[in-house]
DNA sequence: TCGTCCGGCGTTTTT
DNA sequence: CGCCGGACGA
């Protein structure tokens, strides 16, 4: 039995409403993952219904990972067994597994990144031939959004958001189609269709989507304010015999418009699914009141909303502090300083974090954290498997899985240097387009097409089938590793760098693989297949990391930096939130292209309900912007939540001595003086 | 096949 | 101001 007498009654509601649709408004800090979690452990506990018949859908593996472990610790691992908790893409991956032959794909597909989808979109482009350029990115981009409205390919002329008299249009539905055909010759998916595919599935074949709904009986859906209408159809299908759909979300925390999350799906839930039972969180457990008042005051400024007010029971006189700094380096000395105060009286770094609009704004505050010697992380940054040598990898072992895959093909055919040049892939290509047949086959049975090299071609396709039978017959980790010395990988990296350095750090990541590889092999043993083992690669699901396991709790001695996007859901005693400014919150674009601000407002409202304890805003008067000093403006947000924080102009004061600021701060801020302390 | 020079551009990101 | 991508030349 699971008692469900430590929630509130808010919480404890939406725990028990099991039956129909549910909408959990779960405000910022309000106990949302451990509602959800304890719901679930109700359900198996409780009532008695069967793990395998409960489905938890959210956007992270880490999110997915969190809820998992949760669900565990109320559960225990017996009765926790068969839930699935997993991801949008990961839950259409396992669809697609079983199913994509259906429609026409072999089963061992691939899965394309965003380098192998540009790759495609440059050649549907040069085959388009016009005299205009167009940005491959945004042509991509463009593809992707279709995808994630549902739009296919042929869909696209007759679509609404079709312009016959945009060139960008016209070359986009060219490419468009040029690019699915070639992703359906190579067996490839991308990220995007591994949604679309699977509502494909649905809409043709409406007896498999009822096989899944009968198989999820119950589901749940995390983040639902950033599902977009592609999600949002496969959510369709996913109950289409039931309505047992639970979904949890915060409008007001809803910043991934740009890429396609649709804020209507959360604030037009009861309308898509009338009956719905709708439960608003509403109690913060998270955040002192001052703190909350703040949020409170500058996300109500948002018109189209769930009206929420977030409350907490956390009294404290501190109130959030606004500084004014001169220039990006005087934010960086003081924020630092006052980082460095706090480290030596015996704080823990790790219960701060520095948060920003972009990326940018990190490097002076790096700058001078080093040179104070505080140590820091930096969130975001170069994921391992984009690495160059690691991407390498990737592709051979892609193509032993599938061997249609012409762009990890191409990829790895000449590296290391194995005297196939372009001039030999052409021919190739040449084949395998008029003849019809995959790259790889065209290699295979015509290897003369290479002339005096086709001894390189048939050692290649050699290479490739000894593996295909080693990785078959030997364990994972060691298939790789032997691989990795074969091809002489670890010799050619140094051969491609003359700094040995670099090369050195490229070698160990090639170690890291490997490690993984057997960490993989441990965890899931008999499902250890190279295919799996590809697959959770592109997946990005890292969850088997050693460093994720050794800090599961505990959170390093280090400062933590990041953009706003990615501190959403996480939380810290004490928060810089720098760059208060017009024109990076909100930020230029959305200014200069007139567009709703309510999104960075948002974005602002998630920096501000991060902070447990301490807030801390920043604003320059001064910016050096592509090298030219600029003068800077307080964000309009600021303006919105005055006087709720004290307000500290640091360029008066900045570089006085502590008995000089106390002074000045007495004699401007006279009643605020107790927070001199702090 | 690699290196170099020039021009353009400059948010946020997971899978 | 600096980076990245494309074009072009050695």
């Amino acid at each position: 039995m699971i008692s469900l007498s430590g929630l509130n009654p808010e919480q404890r509601s939406a725990a028990e409403a099991i039956e129909g649709p549910v909408l959990i408004l779960a405000g910022a800090g309000s106990g949302k993952t451990r509602t959800i979690t304890y719901r679930i452990a109700h359900m198996v506990s409780n009532l008695a219904i069967p793990g395998k018949n409960i489905l938890g859908v959210s956007f992270t593996n880490k999110a997915a990972k969190e809820m998992r472990e949760r669900v565990i610790a109320l559960l225990g691992k017996t009765k926790s067994r068969g839930i699935t908790l997993t991801t949008f893409h990961s839950l259409g991956v396992k669809i697609l597994k079983k199913e994509i032959d259906k429609l026409g794909y072999h089963l061992n597909f691939s899965i394309y990144d965003t380098s192998d989808q540009l790759g495609i979109i440059r050649e549907a482009l040069k085959v388009y031939q016009t005299d205009k350029k167009f940005d491959h990115k945004r042509i991509l981009s463009k593809i992707g959004s279709m995808k994630n409205r549902g739009i296919s390919s042929e869909d696209f002329l007759s679509s609404p958001y079709f312009d016959e008299e945009e060139p960008y249009d016209l070359a986009t539905e060219y490419a468009y189609r040029y690019y699915q055909d070639k992703l359906k010759f190579f067996n490839a998916i991308d990220f995007d269709d591994i949604l679309f595919l699977v509502v494909e599935l649905f809409d043709k074949y409406p007896e498999v989507a009822e096989k899944y709904s009968e198989k999820f009986q119950y589901i749940m859906i995390d983040e639902y304010q950033d599902t977009n209408g592609l999600q949002l159809k496969l959510i369709m299908g996913l109950v289409s015999k039931h309505d047992n759909l639970c979904v949890v979300g915060d409008d007001d925390q809803s910043i991934y418009a740009f890429r396609g999350a649709d804020i209507t799906n959360i604030l037009e839930f009861e309308r898509q699914f009338p009956n719905a039972k709708v439960i608003k969180l509403e109690q913060n457990y998270r955040s002192t009141s001052p703190i909350l008042s703040l949020a409170n005051h500058i996300i109500k400024e948002n018109k189209q909303r769930r009206a929420k007010t977030l409350w907490s029971t956390k009294e404290s006189n501190l109130k959030p502090i606004l500084w004014a700094m001169g220039d990006t380096d005087h934010e960086a000395q003081v924020v630092v300083d006052e980082i460095a105060k706090f480290q030596a009286k015996g704080g823990h770094l790790g219960d701060i974090a520095i948060l920003y609009r972009s990326n940018t704004q990190a490097q002076p505050i790096e700058d001078e954290l080093r040179i104070a010697q505080v140590p820091y992380t930096v969130l975001g940054g170069q994921k391992f498997y984009e690495k160059k040598e690691i991407k390498d990898l990737i592709a051979y072992f892609s193509v032993m899985v599938n061997p249609y895959d012409q762009m990890a093909l191409r990829r790895i055919l000449n590296v290391p240097h194995r005297g196939i040049g372009n001039a030999t892939l052409d021919k190739f290509l040449l084949y395998s387009e008029q003849n019809n047949v995959s790259l790889f086959e065209a290699m295979q049975a015509h290897p003369d097409l290479a002339g005096p090299r086709a001894g390189n071609i048939q050692d290649f396709v050699k290479l490739i089938h000894t593996y295909q039978e080693k990785f078959k017959q030997n364990s994972l980790a060691e298939s790789c590793s032997v691989f990795v010395e074969d091809i002489k990988f670890l010799q050619y990296i140094d051969k491609q760098y003359d700094n040995a350095k670099q090369a050195d750090r490229r070698k160990n990541d090639i170690m890291m693989f490997l490690e993984s590889a057997e960490r993989f092999q441990k965890f899931q043993s008999d499902q250890a297949t190279l295919k799996n083992f590809v697959e959770k690669l592109l997946l990005q699901d890292n969850q088997d990391r050693q460093e994720d396991e050794e800090d599961e709790d505990i959170r390093k001695n280090e400062v933590t930096m990041m953009t706003l996007h990615s501190s959403k859901g996480l939380e810290f005693d004490i928060v810089y939130l720098i760059g208060m400014e017009e024109e990076i919150l909100p930020h230029k674009k959305t200014i200069t292209d007139g567009e709703d601000i309510s999104e960075e407002r948002r974005l602002a409202y998630v920096g501000v309900t991060r902070a447990r304890e301490k807030l801390f805003m920043t604003f320059c008067k001064e910016r050096k912007i592509y090298g030219r000093k600029v003068t800077r403006y307080p964000s309009r947000f600021l303006y919105e939540m005055d006087p709720l924080y004290v307000n500290q102009d640091r360029t008066t004061f900045g570089h006085l001595t502590e008995e000089e600021k106390e002074e000045h701060i007495k004699s401007t801020f006279a009643s605020l003086s107790s927070l001199l302390d702090d």
